[in-house]
DNA sequence: ACACCCACAGAGGATACAAC
DNA sequence: GTTGTATCCTCTGTGGGTGT
């Protein structure tokens, strides 16, 4: 049937020609084709010996110019990755067929072919049906291939854009390496399929649809077999999260109801495993800098008190927490597959930049004991609504209320007038102070002074989890000129504090450890700690700092930058309300809860864990990082004082502390 | 829909073989 | 000897099947 195109007859099993019929069926007869010929045309019957004859098959009988293009590369890294992106763009994968092989100009020959190119062979034992959607060979052959030559200096690619005989289908290519190491990392966090397919299924609309973005619950399913996820805890639904709270909840209190608030930070970007399991099957969530944020409403509730422990290998990292039990009594780690272990046996550390760390051995503690001098914590509370800035020293029982500093509505300036006496109680109905206890992205950060020599008029502040972007050496006003302090944007006395256009503006107040350096100041910053400006210092030592007709010294104009104008709010979402006796979950919304209360009894806890600790070095190490937390609940203490007190139950550890020995008091 | 099991397609490497 | 291709083997990823 080839043999009019030329006037020569060709075989249309290899495409050779002759000149005469009679050397063709010598041709035929003489067995060459005995052996079936497995390159066959992917747009006719016609069938070549190999692929050299069948691209001239393309280009003759089918008058298809195969596209062929060079590319060249410095190294082999650099050929792979252009490779990669060749394959997203093209929607297509070019795959060895046999393993290189050198040549003998010194080069490596590697040869790509497409995916999609070849017969399917059958293999196995023919026990399983074949795939609803088809083998990806197509049982012919694409002429879309890549020739590599890998030399020391230069990489050499001659490769052919042109396929034939398939549609370049992205959900034939398998899912890349890098996006299933991402998912593997989001299943190993806890992220629900829901979360995970939502995120990857809605790529914005620029952007080319990848295979990732076909996932399905069967992938994910795949990723967690492959990546030794323990499926028990994989949150693949939220109906497993109800059934599981169901069956490992005891029925203590039939017909109560229980909820568990989800709070959700707009400006957070920490959506890979915001939320972890504890053990009574309540959700909680990690602050974006590592701290943790979790307070569950009910009559089992659990504080972390740690930042999340790492631990990352080649293809993820997990994370871990630390939490007390329901009772704040004793200590659990929270691995990546939400189930609790004891701390015996570990030590917890922190490093120098913040980070967390586990230690087993006795040396390994040593050597970071050794390396680890950093000094004093600051604890920085906040208010949540943009018109009052709330401030708290967790030294001692020194508060700022809300009187004392107060921001107007709109863009009038902040006036920071004047500084009583700093209040020693907790005012319970403050609806300030309520708010500024709800949770939120950051609730609690710590600031550490790090390294404040001698004779140096310098303090510098480091943030426990990411460096405070701001002048790092301010002098301390009484070492300065009014000039040097002008250019620091610290204040001078009697003046007025301007914030212009911020309302992301935090102040905080920065209390030094002692030493006769330390002195305190007033920090402005935004939310994320981003920009941090000393506006004003308060005094050179705690007394001062103490009288209570003390003024704080305020002027200078300062402009905090408003980087999104994206005003931080914190949602409050029920995620799961239902009555623990009856079948169906029934979503009721309960009143906002009192959280000046609530503040108390979160503290109480805090102390309790915070007392609970019998061992001298954890003790040491924890109280490192939670200092701070320490001078909240010193300050509690007084305020309990004065306050009316609370029910046992609401702190089944106060009494017993209170008559003996708080370091066992707990366990 | 989940929780598995497991067949097997497909990729890649080593090697053999054949053509040139 | 060089080069293209086939075959075999191993490993990984995919997806069909099935009981719950």
């Amino acid at each position: 049937k080839h043999m009019e195109k030329t006037n020569e007859f060709m075989c249309d099993q290899c495409g050779r020609t002759f000149q005469k019929k009679y050397n063709l069926i010598k041709h035929l007869e003489s067995g060459i084709h005995d052996v079936s010929e497995t390159v066959k045309c992917a747009l006719c019957e016609f069938r070549a010996q190999n692929r050299k004859i069948m691209g001239e098959h393309y280009q003759q009988f089918h008058g298809i110019s195969l596209k062929e293009s060079n590319a060249y590369f410095k190294t082999a890294d650099e050929f792979y990755l252009w490779k990669n992106e060749f394959e997203s763009q093209t929607k297509s994968r070019f795959v060895k067929m046999s393993s290189s092989r050198k040549r003998k100009n010194g080069f490596i020959r590697s040869t790509y072919f497409c995916h999609r190119d070849g017969n399917f062979i059958p293999k196995g034992r023919n026990l399983r049906h074949l795939k609803v959607k088809g083998s990806n060979k197509i049982n012919a052959h694409c002429p879309a291939k890549m020739d590599v030559d890998i030399g020391e200096r230069i990489v050499i690619v001659s490769y052919i854009t042109t396929h034939l005989g398939h549609e370049l289908d992205v959900t034939r290519m398998s899912l890349d390496r890098t996006d299933r190491a991402v998912i593997a990392n989001k299943l190993a966090h806890r992220v629900p399929f829901e979360q995970i397919l939502y995120e990857i299924n809605s790529p914005s609309k620029d952007s080319e649809l990848k295979r990732v973005n076909y996932l399905t619950r069967k992938d994910l399913w795949n990723i967690v077999d492959t990546f030794k996820i323990n499926p028990k805890n994989v949150v693949y639904s939220k109906t497993r999260l109800r059934r599981k709270k169901k069956i490992e909840k005891p029925k203590k209190e039939p017909k109560r109801k229980r909820m568990c608030y989800k709070y959700t930070n707009q400006k957070s970007d920490n959506t890979d495993g915001n939320e972890i399991m504890v053990n009574n099957g309540e959700e909680v969530k990690y602050a974006t800098d590592g701290q943790v944020i979790a307070i569950n409403q009910g009559d089992e509730e659990n504080i972390i008190i740690c930042p999340v422990l790492k631990e990352e290998n080649e293809e993820y990292s997990q994370e871990y927490a630390l939490v007390s039990d329901e009772t704040g009594g004793t200590y659990y780690i929270v691995n990546a597959e939400g189930e609790l272990e004891s701390i015996s046996g570990h030590q917890v550390m922190y490093t120098e930049d913040g980070e967390v760390k586990l230690c087993e051995t006795s040396s390994e503690i040593r050597n970071e004991e050794l390396s680890q001098q950093t000094q004093s914590v600051l604890l920085v509370q906040e208010s949540m609504e943009d018109n009052v800035h709330e401030l708290v020293t967790l030294n001692e029982s020194y508060c700022l209320t809300s009187d004392q500093v107060k921001k107007e509505h709109g863009r009038s300036p902040v006036k920071l007038s004047k500084t009583t006496t700093m209040n020693k109680t907790f005012e319970p109905d403050n609806s300030d102070r309520n708010i500024a206890f709800v949770p939120k992205q950051k609730p609690i950060v710590h600031i550490n002074v790090n390294e404040l020599p001698e004779n140096e008029q310098t303090i510098r502040l480091i943030k426990t989890e990411k460096e405070i972007d701001c002048d790092l050496d301010i002098p301390l006003k009484e070492n300065s000129s009014n000039e040097e302090l002008k250019n620091q944007q610290v204040t001078g006395a009697g003046e007025e504090l301007e914030v212009e256009n911020s309302p992301e503006y935090e102040v905080t107040i920065a209390n030094y450890e002692e030493g006769e350096e330390n002195g305190y100041v007033i920090v402005a910053a935004d939310e994320d700690f981003n920009q941090c400006t000393v506006i004003s210092d308060i005094g050179p030592t705690e007394d001062e700092f103490d009288q209570s007709d003390y003024t704080l010294k305020t002027s200078e104009n300062v402009t905090l930058k408003d980087e999104d104008s994206v005003q931080s709010t914190v949602k409050e979402e029920v995620v799961d309300t239902y009555v623990m006796d009856e079948e169906e979950s029934t979503v009721v919304l309960e009143e906002e809860p009192q959280w000046n209360e609530k503040r108390k009894e979160v503290l109480h806890k805090l102390l309790n864990v915070h007392n609970m600790i019998n061992n001298e070095k954890q003790l040491k190490f924890f109280s490192k990082n939670i200092s701070s937390l320490e001078h909240v609940l010193k300050a509690l203490s007084k305020s309990d004082e004065t306050v009316p007190q609370l029910s046992e139950s609401n702190i089944p550890c106060e009494k017993r502390q209170e008559e003996g020995n708080p370091k066992n008091s707990c366990r």
